[in-house]
RNA sequence: GCGUCCGUAGUUCAAUCGGAUAGAGCAACAGGCUUCGAACCUGUAAGUUGGGGGUUCGAGUCCCUCCGGGCGCACCA
């Protein structure tokens, strides 16, 4: 990598002027403005200190060493501002980008080995089973599905989870309430279960049946067909109930006890997770000697770390007082706090015809993800949700989504593929074949477009590093509607397939169109969006 | 009240673990197809990054404080 190149490089420059070790605040990077060349470093502000030296001096010292003896690709150097000084590169570091892109090929550019194969366990959606996925759940679901591939794409190995929560009073609740509708009944109190669909599914229910179960195994089946709609699956499908009858609870419970973790107090059985910085002390077993939700969550993620040496849950905001109890527990049983993660998402507010829409399982209203995904279809909806960091509250607004869908963000990034497809369709018509790529003469790919769209290829590696180190995928989402952009910028003013093309030109031009076709299919990929090859 | 996540252009959002002149889409306005897909491209306009203070060579980003909003604060789940 030149960045590392040129790391080193100053590393080195800076030992000779004094300064060892270089303090990891030094960084190369890429400036924002593009007229300060295509690399910088901020080496001299962070030593001045150590090298008690002005830091434009300190700078102008660096690259004057740095100039005795350039490296690889570097033109000019010049010092700047404050004193960055910046990297003016040929662009034959470009053409190491293109030869890297195109060497390693979609399964391998901008593969990363941060995990080294430590097993990462994802939870998320984990809906109760007592109604269909609203809207707020699809984005759980493309946030964790999405976190799953960028996992995998830097060399952890991730393991899809949901929960279900088939045990407790809430499928008593919705038995009680399908079959008071099935009746001709208002359910029996407000705080069971309202919605339209519990009409529809008690008109639906066999007579004979357990309404508990059979409500719940028809919530089941609505949110595996919603989630298989988001093309979202999971490798493990967990049940509460499974779990408590294998004996998951007890195991964690005794265990807490041996650890001098539990007491007695008011006729409750507590677990004092203020040892760990909760700021209250749970209960377990509540004084009628029922487990509170706390106790089986427990036994479950300690199961879980079979299945991970990480554990994340991605939970929505109304979650996120738990999970200080939830880290107390885990530490309690011997884990370290770092190999529990949560990550609290913030609430979709759903818009339509103008008016928001209430997410509430329990109220009448709600907007299911299958409503959605009908609507727009599953990469739309993935899209829109990935848009944004997760730790902002979202507003989607159906209406817009559908009204806009020529002009979405989805459709300008699959276009784009889409286009590349459509020039290797053309080059085929016309009996153009690519010549291998070492015999390319890439010294003609000169044009600003042409070296634009080289420079965002540079950048995926470091975006999946950071998409990856901060959980975040809408930084993927970004780059891939940068390359798209870049993509079409180039393809409007480099033709390629066109007669007067010099041959060694359009060769160059159609490894480069190649590339870009294999960056626009990783980012699709890491967001599990479909990259069409026609639209 | 305590905790927590936020507040960036008319609007929806970006902004490389603190970097230089805060960027895109949509909406608005003005342009651009006889050769490859116009679902595209180019340009114009749009900002006291909620207010104030602090740390720093440098703050949208970190700290304090105030204002505004979401979500929590059960022997519910």
């Amino acid at each position: 990598m030149i960045r590392d190149e040129l790391l080193d490089a100053v590393r080195d420059a800076m030992a000779t002027l004094g300064v060892e070790p270089l303090p990891p605040a030094v960084v190369v990077e890429r400036p924002a403005n593009r007229e300060h060349g295509d690399w910088s470093t901020n080496a001299a502000l962070v030593c001045q200190k150590i090298a008690a030296r002005n830091p434009r001096e300190l700078g102008q010292a660096l690259a004057d060493v740095l100039s005795a003896d350039p490296p690889p690709h570097v033109e000019s150097l010049d010092i700047a501002g404050p004193g960055f000084v910046n990297f003016r590169l040929a662009s034959t570091w470009l053409y190491d980008v293109l030869a890297a892109v195109i060497t390693e090929g979609q399964d391998g550019y901008g593969r990363l080995d941060l995990g080294q194969g430590k097993r990462v366990n994802v939870e998320f959606v984990s809906a109760n089973p007592t109604g269909p996925l609203h809207a707020g759940h699809g984005r759980w679901a493309a946030y964790g599905d999405s976190l799953c591939r960028i996992l995998a794409r830097c060399g952890y190995v991730p393991h899809a989870e949901t929960y279900i929560n088939d045990r407790g009073v809430q499928i008593q609740r919705l038995g009680e309430s399908l079959a008071a509708r099935k009746a001709g009944q208002e359910p029996p109190t407000e705080d069971h279960y309202m919605g339209d669909y519990i009409a529809e599914w008690a008109q639906e229910m066999p007579d004979g049946v357990d309404p508990a179960e059979w409500g719940m195994q028809r919530a089941l089946d609505d949110q595996r067909q919603a989630l298989a709609a988001m093309h979202v699956a999971f490798d493990t499908w967990s049940s509460e109930r499974a779990s408590v009858e294998a004996g998951h609870l007890e195991s964690a419970l005794q265990r807490l006890r041996d650890g001098g973790f539990v007491y007695e107090q008011d006729g409750a059985t507590w677990l004092r997770t203020t040892d760990f910085g909760d700021d209250k002390d749970r209960v377990l077993i509540k004084s009628d000697g029922d487990a509170t939700y706390l106790l089986p969550d427990i036994g479950y993620h300690e199961n879980k770390y079979e299945r991970g040496d990480l554990i994340i849950d991605v939970l929505g905001a109304d979650h996120h007082g738990y999970v200080a109890r939830m880290r107390a527990a885990l530490q309690a049983l011997g884990h370290a706090p770092e190999d529990y993660e949560a990550i609290i998402g913030q609430n979709v507010t759903l818009m339509r015809d103008g008016a928001e829409v209430r997410l509430s399982k329990r109220a009448g209203t709600m907007i299911e993800v299958r409503d959605l995904v009908d609507e727009v279809g599953p990469d739309v909806a993935r899209f829109a949700y990935l848009l944004q960091s997760i730790d902002t509250s979202q507003t989607i607004d159906i209406d817009v989504l559908k009204a806009e869908a020529s002009e979405n963000p989805v459709y300008y990034v699959q276009y784009a593929h889409a286009r590349v497809h459509s020039i290797g369709r053309m080059a085929a018509e016309r009996g153009i074949d690519r010549v291998p790529f070492d015999q390319i003469d890439l010294g003609t790919l000169v044009h600003e477009r042409e070296l634009e769209l080289l420079r965002q290829l540079s950048t995926l590696p470091e975006t999946v590093e950071s998409a990856c180190r901060d959980r975040a995928p809408q930084k993927i989402t970004t780059w891939v509607r940068e390359l798209a952009a870049a993509f079409h910028g180039f393809y409007r003013d480099c033709p390629i397939l066109r007669t007067d093309v010099a041959p060694e030109l359009q060769q160059a031009r159609l490894w480069l169109v190649e590339a870009s076709r294999i960056g626009l299919a990783i980012g699709l990929d890491l967001l599990g969006v479909d990259a069409p090859e026609e639209m």
